[in-house]
DNA sequence: ATGGTCGGTGGCCGA
C-alpha cells in the first residue's frame, strides 16, 4: 500500500505541499484518506501559521469543517507518546449483526488493535466506513458466508500479508497478517474440525502444521511474534468442562495439543496463563446448550507471544461483559497490553 | 438432554 511509504517523511515532519510533490502524481485517494485518518485519531499534528507577520504556528485540532492546507506543517506523533498497546481477538460470528456491539465495546475498551475472526463478509461489504469514522483503519480478507479474518488498528498498519505465505488454502480466509510498529501479529481463525473421524479433522491438522511453517520459516525466536484469533484448540484440563469427556475429541486431541507443544518449544507462551491459572475460564460458550449461562464452554481463543513480547504483556483478560448483552457472539473478546 | 441456537444462504450448511 502506498501511504506506508509516507511514514518516514510524517513521522520527521512535513509541508502538505512538499510531501505532495514528492510523492508526485501517486498523491492521491489514499495518502489524503490515511493523512485525515491520522489527524481525525489524534495521532497527527497540524501546524497552521497564518500569513507572513505572524510565524507562530497554531496547532489545528480535527473537525469535520476542517481542511489540510498546503503551507501545513504536518507530523505523526511521537511512538513514545505511548506507552502502551491493547491488543484484542475478537471472533464476533459475522460482523454485519455485530457492528453495533463492536462499536459500543470499542468506545468501552479503546483497543489499540483489533483482530477479528469469522467476519463472514466479502470485502466490499467490510464496515470500513462505520470503523474508520471511530478511528480505526481496517485491512481485511474476507468470504461470502464463511471465515474471513479483520484487523482493526488507531496505529498505522505498516505491512499486511492476506493469507499464507505459501498460498495453501487460498480459497479460505482464514489469516491475515499484520506489522504495526515493532510488532508482527499473525491473526488466524483455525478450521473447528467437527469430528476426528471427519476429513475436516485431516483438514485442520494440514492447517495447523501450515501455520506452524508459517510462523517458523517467516520469523525468527528473537522477533516480537505474535500469534492470536480463533485456535479452536482448549489447551489443557483447565480449559475444557470435563477432560475425561473431552479426550481424544476435536479441540482436546493430543495431535492439537502436539500443536501447541511446539509453538511453546519454539518460543511462544498463551500469556493468559501468566495471569490466571485457574480452571473454567472459558472464551467461548456454546449456543445451543446456553452454555453461557451455566459456564459450560471452553477456552480456545488465545494469545501467543515470542519472549521479548511476552515480558513487556503486563495483562490478559477475557472480556465476558459484552457476552451479556443483547446479540452477543458465541465468543468473548481476550484482550492484553503490552508495554512499549 | 445425541437435542438445543445462532448466522448466512437460497431452498441446508457450518459452528
Amino acid at each position: 500500500m502506498e501511504q506506508f511509504e509516507i511514514l518516514e517523511d510524517l513521522k520527521k515532519g512535513i509541508l502538505v505541499s512538499e510531501l505532495s510533490s514528492q510523492v508526485g502524481k501517486d498523491f492521491h485517494q489514499n495518502h489524503v484518506k490515511f493523512l485525515y485518518d491520522e489527524w481525525r485519531g489524534n495521532r497527527l499534528r497540524v501546524e497552521r501559521t497564518w500569513g507572513d507577520t505572524v510565524n507562530i504556528p497554531i496547532s489545528i485540532v480535527y473537525s469535520s469543517s476542517e481542511c489540510l492546507l498546503p503551507d501545513d506543517f504536518i507530523q505523526l506523533k511521537a511512538v513514545e507518546n505511548i506507552q502502551a498497546i491493547k491488543i484484542a481477538t475478537w471472533n464476533v460470528n459475522s460482523i454485519r449483526v455485530r457492528l453495533p456491539l463492536i462499536l459500543s465495546w470499542l468506545a468501552e475498551q479503546q483497543p489499540d488493535i483489533v483482530c477479528l475472526q469469522e467476519t463472514k463478509v466479502e470485502d466490499f461489504q467490510f464496515p470500513e466506513q462505520e470503523l474508520r469514522a471511530v478511528g480505526y483503519h481496517s485491512v481485511y480478507h474476507g468470504q461470502k458466508s464463511y471465515n474471513g479474518v479483520a484487523v482493526l488498528s488507531k496505529l498505522p498498519i505498516k505491512k499486511v500479508q492476506y493469507g499464507f505465505f505459501s498460498g495453501f488454502d487460498a480459497e479460505n480466509k482464514r489469516l491475515i497478517s499484520v506489522e504495526i510498529e515493532d510488532i508482527n501479529i499473525l491473526n488466524v481463525y483455525v478450521p473447528q474440525g467437527q469430528t476426528t473421524d471427519s476429513p475436516k479433522f485431516q483438514y485442520k491438522l494440514e492447517f495447523l502444521e501450515n501455520l506452524q511453517k508459517e510462523v517458523f520459516s517467516t520469523f525468527s525466536t528473537n522477533d516480537n511474534v505474535v500469534l492470536l484469533g480463533d485456535i479452536n484448540i482448549a489447551p489443557d484440563d483447565r480449559d475444557v468442562v470435563s477432560p475425561e469427556e473431552m479426550k481424544d475429541r476435536v479441540s482436546f486431541h493430543p495431535q492439537e495439543h502436539a500443536f501447541l507443544d511446539q509453538l511453546k518449544n519454539w518460543g511462544l507462551a498463551d500469556v493468559y496463563r501468566n495471569f490466571h491459572t485457574e480452571d473454567k475460564l472459558y472464551s467461548w460458550w456454546d449456543f445451543r446448550t446456553r452454555g453461557f449461562e451455566k459456564n459450560e464452554g471452553m477456552r480456545i481463543d488465545h494469545i501467543w507471544m515470542s519472549k521479548a513480547l511476552a515480558n513487556r504483556c503486563d495483562s490478559c483478560m477475557i472480556d465476558t461483559n459484552n457476552r451479556s448483552q443483547s446479540k452477543p457472539s458465541d465468543h468473548a473478546p481476550v484482550i492484553c497490553n503490552v508495554k512499549v
